[in-house]
DNA sequence: TTGATACTTAACCATGTGGTTAATTAATGA
DNA sequence: TCATTAATTAACCACATGGTTAAGTATCAA
């Protein structure tokens, strides 16, 4: 049995409840790649992006390495895990739901393995 | 396949990356209850955690009733599931710890349904 | 060495949040 | 009818966030 801090779960929720942090995980999630790479799709200044990336750092959603002049970001999975975690943890005392929930998950896992 | 509107997803992880609102969250899915009873617990007053019922109705986690001169609350699990949904369906793309993840949420569930 | 590239930091602004106290509304019970 | 209880709205404050532009720091390449 696992204990998480709090906080953790503060930065986490907070930094997924942004679009453009959003996205830039979704992005994260197909494969590393740089800074430069990342910012590009957005219509948003480079220091502006800087801030989501240090804010998805803080919450342990990515790191990053130097590489040179650029800069490498990869997701970082515990911390999504610890989201889901907490939600399905939830779960456990609400039962009404929770069947149609696993079942969910399940199916969804199924297609992920057969893909 | 479902599409949900990004915005929703905006108010629901901000709205658990509240402690407080994640303390409501786990105190209602142990099962309905009045605004009262679940303001008592928290050493903030009563309009702070009126406030964060409005944040939590706005994101659709919540449902109140008028119930004579109280209000009951319960959760609405959709909203959580999206939130769940989005994340997982990030490791899609994701294979380096799918199954991980699979495995761990099939052991949650698991233990769940024999509880 | 000089200039360009890839970023971050600094300073600023507007807006939202999380808390307060005081005032308000609505339902109950004496 | 009048007081009490349950809860919200209003008004305020301090602080974080999401954006900006301008300046700074490394690294690479000519």
């Amino acid at each position: 049995m696992v204990k998480y801090q709090t906080a953790d779960l503060d930065q986490t929720f907070a930094a997924l409840a942004d679009p453009t942090r959003r996205a830039i995980v979704a992005r994260l999630a197909s494969g590393e790649c740089t800074v430069g790479e990342l910012s590009r799709p957005f219509p948003i200044s480079a220091p502006a992006v800087s801030k989501h990336l240090r804010l998805l750092e803080g919450a342990g959603l990515i790191e990053r390495r130097r590489d040179g002049r650029t800069q490498r970001c990869r997701l970082n999975a515990p911390a999504l895990d610890r989201a889901v975690d907490w939600i399905t943890s939830q779960r456990r005392f609400w039962n009404e739901s929770l069947d149609r929930l696993a079942d969910h998950l399940a199916a969804q896992t199924q297609e992920e393995r057969s893909s």
